[in-house]
DNA sequence: GCACGATTGGTAATCGTTTCCTGCAGGAGG
DNA sequence: CCTCCTGCAGGAAACGATTACCAATCGTGC
């Protein structure tokens, strides 16, 4: 009866354009164009993009030539703003270019993709100022999860930091992950992904103490460190497991998980006349250094000193000789840090843990002891 | 006149849905939230915390201490809707934990953080539908910039594919970045960082050649990739250059860029009694298998063979014997890309293209042939 | 011939911020 | 005393999408 043909067809020509009179327009399209284009509501964009509603053939087939001509695409901040988006994972790292961290960070990301969510990715370079920042950032940004990755020291203040992070997170919907990092007290919200630091360096030393070697150079990491204390607690641990007694002080080393200082240690305890058939190097960046330090000093590995490493980066196989060392599984670390900040079950308490196993690679660089 | 405060007394309650019945607010707070605590409009908490406008030292306070009572974070797509915010940067990449792209992934992320930006990386492992899709969903993200890096065919898909990219996301305010690829078709809106790939190849062999080797075996990349082929151009370059015929076929392969391809390649060339006195490996990945066949076949480097890599990884220098190669500024390849397509003058030309060269580190696998 | 259900499409509210435009004091200048 | 700034605060209109709610059309069965 009345004629809504008319209302429909003055519509076209109703849209706004004697404001911006340039010809080429170089604002992205915004649906509202699409509707123009294609004569029809902005509803019924949204409705045949989103496809949860009936939508006539024809008026589809509209819409599309029109998205396609005006090559539109959503702004996911106006998504966002009312229906909900999957928010972004992000990764707070040291620094992306390690060998270990890199895998972490390729794990997240796969996961994360698998997932359907974007990764961002962040580096500290050690600094705790800006992790803070950049947890602020990531509520700004509603991440569905953050990930700190890297050992800490587990003191007063850091106990502090990770609580505020966890509340603030929980708050604003998000979840925070520790990943090898110590765990906060316990009934916070956050998950810890770690793995057997102790347990590996058992089996490394464990290693070595069954090949008849009684005298284990230890290369540690930086004490007050997390993972580096549970490396030498597994260490010592094993001593004990096979009686055998710490020699001498000289043999527990510490210091930065660096190639200079292992080979830094492996030198000067060569040239203070340590006596030692074995080195347990805690990381193959510091066993590296230990093996060139042994080479420079004539000593040929494995023949009068075996070796073993912790982390097995993947040219751990390609040294010389190679590498008899602890594997960690890097890449699953960062898949299980995002499954399970992810698809958490609301049921679950506020906490949980995982630790994830290690595994011990044997190749060149540990020679077995005639029995004595 | 009429009574506003009414009003604003009433949105106390009509807050949040009855769904979640539990006592503790679990939607983040807003804005209003932080006006009504404070006791003031939301113009003002917005104008307080952005500090472009005059606001009373008291009122400033007040609004200071109930954002920090809530912990309130302004929300981004709220933001980025209205006022302008800072688009991040998309880094799309094959994978994440090769050593030189992980370089290359430190440098743009870091260069991204330095102008404020966040960087969301995507991994394609090598899936073209995946990096349409990518890019797709940066332009919805508004990226600031997409970088694209690793080798390519330039075949008409990538260059069709490329025109597309770099147009769409020219049309969103973003901007196309291709990292160690081919360039497309002059006149696009595309920015490209590459490297000296053919001198890099050049300046190996000379160094080969320029030993007194005349028969150096090529372990070259995959045939039509840019980058390998470039490469396998420099060692041709380099054997014209210094009047060398290639003695040859045998002498010149290709494969990919892995440690199992040079290792087969390097043994297979030994098996059938190809002579050479040197190699040169197109990537260091390579360069380790060719070491590994070498060491088997007891040949000794530098002794028997000299070995040339390219990329200089990390841990070239831990080989043994330490590699001599050529090395890329990849972190600095990342670098400048973000600082190209961020800090761009709109006065230039449409298009632009930085080189970045590459450089020989002389290390212990190369001997000089005594004069023939 | 007409009411009714099944389809389709439009209107407007909503999400959280920014910012333009007004409004209201109170002090300065006429 | 009136006007005119000026400093500070509030209201409301964007920004671009989703979606609840409502209106209109078209067959169809009575």
């Amino acid at each position: 009866m009345n004629h809504q043909a008319v209302d429909s067809a003055a519509k076209t020509s109703k849209g706004r354009r004697g404001k911006s009179r340039r010809g080429a327009e170089d604002r992205p399209s915004t649906i509202t164009d699409v509707a123009r284009e294609a004569g029809v509501s902005v509803a019924t964009v949204s409705r045949t993009l989103a496809g949860n509603y009936p939508v006539s053939e024809e008026t589809r087939a509209r819409v599309m030539a029109a998205v396609k001509s005006l090559h539109y695409v959503v702004n996911v901040h106006a998504k966002a703003l009312s229906g909900r988006v999957a928010g972004p994972v992000a990764l707070v790292i040291k620094d992306i270019t390690g060998p270990s961290l890199a895998h972490v960070a390729a794990g997240v990301e796969q996961e994360a993709a698998s997932l359907g969510r974007l990764s961002l990715v962040c580096a500290t370079h050690d600094d705790s100022a800006r992790e803070n920042d950049l947890v602020q950032l990531m509520r700004e940004q509603h991440a569905a999860a953050v990930v700190l990755v890297g050992s800490a020291a587990p003191d007063e203040s850091y106990q502090r930091r990770m609580s505020e992070y966890a509340r603030a997170l929980d708050a604003a919907g998000s979840r925070l992950v520790l990943v090898g990092r110590p765990a906060p007290a316990p009934g916070l919200p956050v998950t810890v992904v770690d793995y057997d630091n102790r347990g590996g360096a058992f089996q490394a030393t464990s290693h070595l103490l069954a090949s008849g070697h009684r005298s284990v150079l230890f290369l540690g990491g930086e004490v007050g460190l997390n993972s580096p204390d549970e490396r030498r607690a597994g260490y010592l641990d094993a001593l004990r497991a096979h009686g055998v007694a710490l020699r001498a002080e000289a043999l527990d080393t510490q210091g930065p998980y660096t190639r200079v200082s292992g080979y830094a240690r492996t030198r000067d305890a060569l040239r203070n006349g340590v006596e030692f058939t074995a080195v347990f190097a805690a990381s193959d960046m510091v066993a590296l250094g230990a093996l060139a330090a042994l080479r420079e000093a004539g000593r040929s590995v494995p023949d009068d000193v075996s070796v073993v490493g912790f982390d097995d980066v993947p040219f751990a196989t390609d040294l010389t000789p190679a590498l008899t060392t602890i594997r960690v599984p890097y890449e699953e670390l960062g898949r299980t840090a995002v499954r399970l900040a992810l698809t958490r079950r609301d049921a679950m308490s506020d906490d949980d843990r995982v630790v994830l196993g290690t595994q011990l690679i044997i190749r060149k660089s540990v020679r077995r002891l005639a029995w004595q």
